[in-house]
RNA sequence: GGGUGUUUAGCUCAGUUGGGAGAGCGACGGCCUUACAAGCCGUAGGUCGCAGGUUCGAACCCUGCAACACCCA
């Protein structure tokens, strides 16, 4: 083995050979286990969400693959169907052409082409990441069989009734030029302006207060163009008189009824409202109430239309706006301007601000669908984790509204519904289909719906169409329902409550028993890491390592906001002076482990990093220790094990029962925690050490070092079995050079069983005599340390009082305590002997003496004293007024009382001897 | 406006049915001890956001407040 850890030796051979070798599928027999990947964009790249995720996900596949389960971590990729055709538009953009101008089919072609070209990559970056997806088994949304099962429920939805077309209110991208849903939507606050018009009021009628006119207030004037009534709240006695009557409507002409609603709110603004029901979700409600006319005035590229008046036609809705501004100020009919901020919608891809817009759009009946989905959290059969995101969900879904499905775009699943010469609608799997349903000659034209249908109609299918449905596939019957959903707070709604209504719809079963939500991945300041902030971190160069000027390069090209390039500059080289260094995939995947906790944000922390990174060399060469020290020796099974040998053994025991059970409860913090304690702080820091006095040895029983040197081996593999799931390329490394050590059979540790707390055995006796020896150690060397006495130089150390059990352990121990803390001698003061003036340390009863000689400085050793003195006086009044409190004497449980007792007593003891040495030293 | 979460050491975070505050990183001091200086040994550092309440006893339970984050309207 080489002398340090290096990553990139090993990993890409690693994974090569696991895939190659079919270890990713599952196994033919035993009970199933199931993830399905939430799909990423088929031409998307590897994001440090993505890594999070994937490393949980992995972590828990392999776990359950190492536990006998027949394991199956689904592949697949989404079409992503805005995301991916805003990419290909862009790209044709900037070779000065638009999809318009190459046709539908062309468009959808080149789509294809790109897809072709970066659609692998996706799949390398998550190669990279070691995980243990089944690749045989990829699926795409788009692929034939996918395609069929969305053309199955749409149609079976449509025949239910379930599915509708309709013209209604939506959230218009004009950017896009597509209807979005309400999920993408995004409301930031922004500062506008609240304008005050007159509307004159119709046939010489005056408000209560004698005005010829009403004041209405809007945030958006040219909307006033499709208005259709004034509001007034029925209670509202200013008005009270005018419901009924008429107001003219400026610059149009028209005339608008004031009509009363009690969704008037009397005291915002002038206390009446005009009302825009093609443009207004608050309005268009109000329309339905009062069948209002609706006049739609905006194009589809957000332009003024032609049910407008000539003047605005054309016009940008902005520029519009303005025109219509200015023209009612020059009437006379701008009472005043105010300062006012509101809430923007915009698109979550396209930024453009989203305009309501009256449109023939298709939508999912939601209600019926939501019912038994509630329920089936309800009833506990899916089950989030933390409990907590169900109320978000159970919030959501009480009152979800109707679905809008169709999108005016082009990439995706066309929406199988075609149009007869009467303008009647004909739903079916393709278009054979549909005329068969509809009893229609083959000679009757039909053209098919231009629309498609939104990405996440398709992935709501994503739990059983991946398994093959339709088809009563046997990967369906042994998969489905999945085990867990991994995935983020952001898209249970998108996502999560989707596929759960489809899932029970259409299999009769939940698409995953568990729903595990991680937090986002943030920034050192806590910020989302986002690619337009520039905060992000490709998860590729933590593993590799880059440049400064590379990652400079990196974030600051392809910005959509290239103004804030200078910023993110400056603050790339702040952060990262020297760029990144390499840390290896194992070392990233163990930093998301450990900051992994309940659901919470993760605020990402390179030092955590390197800190698990140099975990990984630490691993590394306790390795290469074991190896030395049993590769060619004797490795008999004869010998009788060693208190340490004991003692490590059960210390594993431990640390497998707290592994196993974070993994099941998907505490992978403390998975990860309990890994690197164990490996680190028992392993590493004590057995290793313990084990050195006995394997260099000459004069040692060749039997007991040959059980050392099995222990030795023997907990390492366990360990790096334990440890597999979270660190997968290391762990094999070292797991084949460990492995033919051990006589043990197979080439990979990642099919090897998951270690079993019960296959080992606690063993109190060795547990408490080497917890012994550790303080006795630690006493020791925080006498050397606080007395300066140099490393190298031994000590003699004299034990006095303690018992009979500290007689035997010291018996039993004394000669590592020799090794571990540089000790000469040990010895035993007599009964009656005085001891010389010493350096003290207490374990329980037991003192521990150094002798000062002219080892070491008398006021360091006072000052040490006098510290040892402070804090155990503290203690000692803390217990005192505590016992001396009648009320918890009377209260508290006796077990309590008395266990408080026993700690004084022996915080008095220990005071008293304590200073007795500081008044022995003057 | 409604809801959820967070607030513990300089930083990032644990803290399991209320019973003497922990880890990693960082800081400080000392070490090239034949696996590892990406290491070893030792040390320091916290009014557990604020104010009340319940209790013999509160980081933990209850109430109010504040700050921050996110979700919804």
């Amino acid at each position: 083995m080489e002398a340090s850890f290096n990553p990139h030796a090993i990993e890409t051979a690693i994974y090569q050979g696991w895939e190659a070798a079919g270890h990713f599928a599952p196994k033919a027999s035993g009970r199933g286990y199931c993830i399905v990947i939430p799909p990423p964009n088929v031409t998307g790249s590897l994001h440090m969400g993505h890594a999070f995720q994937h490393t949980l996900m992995d972590a828990l596949i392999r776990h359950q693959r190492m536990r006998g389960r027949a394991a199956l971590w689904q592949m697949g990729t989404d079409h992503a169907g805005i995301s991916t055709q805003m990419l290909v538009e862009r790209q044709l953009n900037a070779e000065g052409k638009t999809r318009h101008e190459l046709g539908r089919d062309r468009f959808i072609e080149r789509v294809w082409q790109w897809k072709g070209e970066s659609g692998g990559n996706i799949s390398q970056q998550l190669r990279r990441m070691g995980s243990s997806l089944d690749w045989s088994r990829e699926r795409f949304t788009l692929d034939a069989g996918f395609s069929r099962a969305v053309m199955e429920v749409f149609v079976r939805l449509h025949e239910e009734g379930l599915i509708y077309r309709g013209q209604r209110l939506v959230n218009w991208d004009p950017a896009l030029g597509t209807a979005i849903s309400d999920l993408e939507v995004i409301n930031v606050e922004e500062q506008g302006s609240l304008w005050h018009f007159r509307y004159p009021l119709c046939g010489g009628a005056r408000t209560a207060d004698g005005k010829d006119h009403l004041v209405v207030a809007t945030t958006r004037p040219e909307t006033m163009l499709g208005d259709t009534a004034v509001a007034v709240h029925p209670q509202d006695e200013r008005f009270r008189a005018l419901i009924g009557q008429r107001a003219h409507l400026p610059l149009v002409g028209r005339e608008l009824p004031i009509i009363a609603d009690e969704a008037v709110d009397p005291a915002f603004g002038s206390g009446c409202v005009k009302i825009t029901p093609a443009h207004d979700f608050n309005d268009y409600e109000m329309g339905l109430r009062h069948g209002l006319a609706m006049i739609n005035v905006l194009t589809a590229e957000a332009a003024i239309n032609d049910s407008a008046p000539a003047a605005y036609r054309g016009l940008d809705r902005l520029a519009a706006r303005q025109r219509i501004v200015a023209d009612l100020d020059a009437l006379g009919l701008l009472e005043q301007v105010q300062a006012h901020s509101l809430m923007a919608p915009r698109g979550d891809r396209s930024e453009a601000i989203i305009e309501p817009r009256l449109t023939d759009q298709w939508f999912v009946r939601i209600a019926p669908l939501a019912e038994p989905a509630i329920k089936a959290v309800r009833e506990g059969r899916v089950e989030f984790v933390p409990k907590q995101y169900e109320n978000t969900y159970f919030a959501w879904m009480r009152d979800i509204k109707d679905w809008c499905i169709s999108r005016q775009q082009w990439w995706g699943h066309r929406i199988p519904a075609w149009y007869g010469p009467d303008g009647a609608i004909h739903v079916g799997q393709d278009e054979a289909d549909a005329r068969r349903r509809a009893g229609l000659a083959a000679d009757v034209p039909l053209r098919q719906e231009e629309d498609v249908l939104e990405t996440w109609f398709s992935s709501a299918l994503w739990s059983f169409a991946t398994l093959g449905w339709p088809e009563r596939t046997q990967a369906l019957a042994r998969f489905h329902p999945t085990d867990v959903l991994v995935t983020g707070h952001d898209i249970i709604f998108f996502w999560v409550a989707r596929m759960i209504m489809m899932a029970l719809k259409f299999t009769g079963e939940v698409p995953f028993r568990q729903v595990y939500i991680h937090g986002l991945v943030c920034d050192a300041e806590g910020r989302k890491m986002s690619k337009t902030k520039g905060n992000g971190l490709d998860p590729l160069d933590l593993i590799d390592g880059i440049g400064l000027e590379a990652l400079v390069a990196k974030r600051t090209g392809n910005l959509t906001q290239p103004h804030l390039a200078p910023g993110i500059e400056k603050a790339t080289r702040r952060d990262y002076p020297n760029g990144i260094p390499s840390y290896g995939t194992d070392a990233l995947r163990f930093t998301f482990c450990a900051l992994a906790s309940t659901g919470r944000d993760v605020r990402f922390d390179l030092a955590r990093t390197e800190g698990y990174r140099n975990f990984c060399n630490k691993l590394w060469n306790a390795a290469r220790f074991v190896l030395m020290n049993t590769e060619g020796k004797n490795l008999s099974a004869a010998g009788k094990p060693g208190l340490p040998d004991r003692w490590i053994r059960s210390r594993a025991r431990r640390m497998v029962a707290r592994a196993s059970e974070a993994l099941d409860a998907y505490r992978f913090d403390l998975y990860a925690g309990a890994i690197h304690e164990f490996a680190w702080r028992e392993y590493c820091d004590w057995y290793l050490e313990l084990a050195k006095p006995l394997l260099w040895d000459e004069g040692a029983d060749p039997d007991r070092q040959a059980a050392t040197r099995r222990t030795l081996l023997e907990v390492l593999e366990l360990l790096l079995r334990a440890a597999h799931p979270v660190m997968p390329f290391i762990t094999e490394a070292i797991w084949r050079e460990v492995a033919p050590l051990l006589d043990i059979d197979g080439d990979t540790i990642m099919l090897r069983p998951f270690p079993e707390a019960d296959d080992l055995s606690a063993d109190l006796e060795a547990d408490a005599a080497i917890d012994w020896l550790k303080a006795v150690v630690a006493a020791l060397r925080n006498i050397r340390g606080e007395a300066g006495i140099k490393p190298g130089q031994t000590v003699r150390v004299l034990l006095a009082g303690g018992g009979a059990r500290d007689r035997e352990l010291a018996a039993l121990s004394g000669a590592l305590v020799q090794r571990l803390a540089k000790v000469e001698s040990i010895d035993w003061l007599a009964e009656a002997e005085a001891a010389p003036g010493s350096a003290l340390g207490l374990v329980g009863e037991l003192r521990i003496l150094v002798p000062l000689a002219d080892l070491i400085d008398l006021d360091a050793e006072r000052n040490r004293l006098r510290k040892a003195i402070d804090r155990k006086r503290g203690e000692l009044n803390r217990l005192g007024t505590k016992l001396a409190n009648e009320k918890f004497i009377a209260n508290a449980p006796p077990q309590v009382v008395e266990q408080e007792r026993l700690k004084a007593n022996e915080a008095e003891a220990r005071l008293q001897v304590l200073e007795a040495q500081a008044a022995s030293l003057g």
